[in-house]
RNA sequence: GCCGACGUAGCUCAACAGGCAGAGCGGCCGAUUUGUAAUCGGCUGGUUGCCGGUUCAAUUCCGGCCGUCGGCUCCA
């Protein structure tokens, strides 16, 4: 079976690279004089590059699939062969991409997209009908094994040659191709679905959250409902770092440019800080992290071993200023609420503080049912040091063996990943994907060996000299908008109870039956739950409807037998109906379901 | 920030090829009083994102700005 999905692998990336190939060559006969760059397959499809004279157009993409149904139909051999650089460069000589590449692959040892290749580089293209492309392949043996009804252009997009800003930008296409037409339509019912649930629209829907123009962009207003869920996330962090022995600060929004020059954030981070206020000479900046105010506290007082481990949290308000093209929704802002906490140790202590923070993640991780996600080792990169890492190899090495070492010790698997490091340590960042397949970064634990130095933080160690503490940051929690962004999606807007900003809908079927549903309103407001009365002129069937809607998990119908017993009819969001309940049976359920923060 | 697309009522979306801007939902009023996903009728609602240009006339064409979206770059 293993193998079999090996070879489906296989056989669809073949297919996708061939399809990206045939696209290109579709493209180059629309533009004789168009330039091509590279053209791999990615997840669920393939995307080529172009630098053509003019911008594409969507009625493009219909022309260039026309086109592509006829190569496909032409029943072309894909047939490799090895080339000379010489003869490479001869093929290439009006297409200065691929001359780029050839220079690469011949330089480096690498093939067209950067990665090395074993045992040296060698020259190969691919060619079916007239089109022949660098390339190492593979690609499926005929055009024919391409479904014509199975594929399809998705989108135009700009692209920076090599995925590098400070090159020219080209055009590029993207692609999906599925070995059955079936396939294909399973896969943009997907895609379709996976819209239903973007955060983006929920949260409007649900009343969750909203931006105004006037306001600024990646600048969230948290509605009533919103700022229910934020209470609940602020209510569990507290519970469970109170449980881990963290302490709680609190911090100003804004420091003096010192704090920042001090911290090093400066010369790292100027560019996605908002720009500096000046009062009485002196530079104020919105804070763009939290972490330099808490090694303040740290340094407030002098402090001996028996002080640590020190673990100081706060949800601390945060500003950075994300490149306009880069924000998105909740999940990218220019305003975010941390799940911040710093913690101050020892070496001896590293590894159970560094576990014990990965525990934290994994317990919330169950709470939440998040199951699809990678932990990810971000190492530093040696050309970066004295750039974007601190320049001190020495610790990098030896920060990211004890962190290897913590997560082999703790039985975590993890994904390295090279040059991905804060610039102050190596760090395990939780990736996370949203409804519509972006990757994000929900939480991160981070080792910073580099801030304590700067902030001068010593304690005493047994033997009464001074020591520096190593300082680990983490967010198991993200911020309040990536998670609460992150958990729309997960749920769907079907938050489970303790979530769920309205908790139950009190439902009477007519009006003489409101006096009865404001009574019961009342018994759950003492009770602590949050829940309302629906008293519009309408029918209890437009009731249950719009109660659906809002995704509100308890529907409590009352008419003149409830009201009788003093009892409601409940009704679950899933359809379920329960029948009628005394009302403090289903006070008691609606409670236990609350406490353990699962289900309904 | 870069490339491209888009921006019409609170929401979702119409408006031939420049010729007085429309529907459904929502909201308000009234009628109805109903047992598990939409009761009926009426009313209300817009300087068509903003600024400028072309034109007798601009939602429509052109330019600039703002915002959103799809990507790239970057990232919690």
């Amino acid at each position: 079976m293993a193998d079999e999905n090996k070879h489906d692998e296989e056989f669809l990336h073949k297919l996708r690279h061939s399809t990206s190939h045939v696209m290109a060559q579709a493209v180059l006969e629309m533009f004789p004089e168009g330039k091509i760059a590279i053209g791999p397959p990615i997840e669920n499809g393939f995307y080529y590059d172009f630098d053509l004279p003019r911008t594409l157009t969507p009625e493009d993409l219909a022309q260039i699939e026309k086109r592509m149904k006829e190569i496909i139909q032409g029943r072309y051999p894909f047939t490799r062969r090895e080339v000379s650089p010489e003869e490479a460069r001869g093929l290439y000589k009006d297409q200065p991409y691929k001359l780029e590449l050839i220079d690469g692959i011949l330089a480096a040892g690498t093939d067209e997209y950067g990665n090395p290749v074993e045992g040296g580089a060698t020259l190969s293209t691919y060619k079916h009908d007239h089109f022949e492309d660098l390339c190492r392949g593979p690609h499926v043996e005929n055009t024919s094994q391409i479904p014509a009804d199975a594929f399809k252009l998705l989108s135009i997009a700009g692209a920076y040659w090599r995925g590098d800003e400070h090159n020219k930008m080209l055009q590029r296409i993207y692609g999906t191709v599925w070995p059955s037409r079936k396939d294909l339509t399973e896969y943009l019912e997907m895609l379709e679905e996976a819209r239903k649930r973007d955060h983006r629209k929920l949260g409007k829907e649900l009343e969750l959250f909203t931006f105004d123009e006037e306001i600024g962009p990646g600048l969230p207003l948290w509605l009533p409902k919103g700022g229910i869920i934020i209470e609940e996330l602020e209510r569990l962090a507290k519970e469970m770092e109170y449980k881990a022995g963290y302490e709680r600060v609190r911090t100003p929004h804004l420091a003096k440019e010192d704090l920042y020059l001090h911290s090093g954030h400066l010369p790292y981070y100027a560019e996605s800080m908002y720009p500096p206020m000046e009062m009485e000479g002196v530079r104020y900046y919105v804070k763009p992290m939290n972490c330099p105010f808490h090694h303040k506290i740290y340094a407030s007082k002098p402090r001996s071993y028996r002080d640590l481990p020190l673990r100081l949290a706060e949800y601390g308000t945060c500003y950075r200023y994300e490149k306009s093209g880069e924000l998105f929704g909740l999940m990218r802002v220019r305003s975010m609420q941390m799940n911040d906490a710093h913690m101050y140790c020892s070496e001896e202590q590293f590894e159970e503080e560094f576990l014990g923070v990965v525990s934290l993640y994994l317990e919330y991780f169950r709470l939440f049912g998040i199951e699809k996600y990678v932990m990810r080792l971000s190492t530093h990169d040696k050309k970066g040091l004295g750039k974007k890492y601190v320049d001190n190899e020495r610790l990098w090495l030896k920060t990211e063996e004890m962190v290897r070492r913590a997560m082999q010790h703790g039985n975590v698997p993890y994904l390295e990943v090279a040059d991905e490091a804060a610039f102050y340590g190596p760090k395990i960042d939780v990736q996370v994907w949203s409804a519509i397949g972006k990757e994000f970064t929900l939480a991160t634990n981070q080792v910073d060996f580099a801030q304590p130095g700067r902030f001068n933080l010593t304690f005493t160690n047994r033997g009464g000299q001074e020591e520096m503490p190593l300082c680990i940051h983490r967010a198991p929690l993200s911020t309040h908008e990536r998670m609460i962004g992150f958990l729309i999606e997960h749920y769907a807007g079907a938050f489970p109870v303790w979530l769920s900003p309205v908790q139950a809908r009190i439902i009477p079927i007519t009006d003489r039956h409101v006096a009865y549903a404001q009574q019961v309103a009342e018994q759950l407001k003492a009770a602590g739950l949050r829940g309302d009365v629906d008293s519009t002129a309408e029918r209890m069937q437009a009731k249950i409807r719009n109660a659906q809607l809002q995704k509100i998990p308890y529907m409590l119908v009352v008419g003149d037998k409830e009201a009788a017993a003093s009892a409601v009819a409940v009704r679950l969001r899933t359809e379920e109906n329960l029948g009628p309940k005394p009302l403090a049976e289903f006070i008691a359920r609606a409670l236990e379901a609350i406490r353990m923060r699962q289900g309904i």
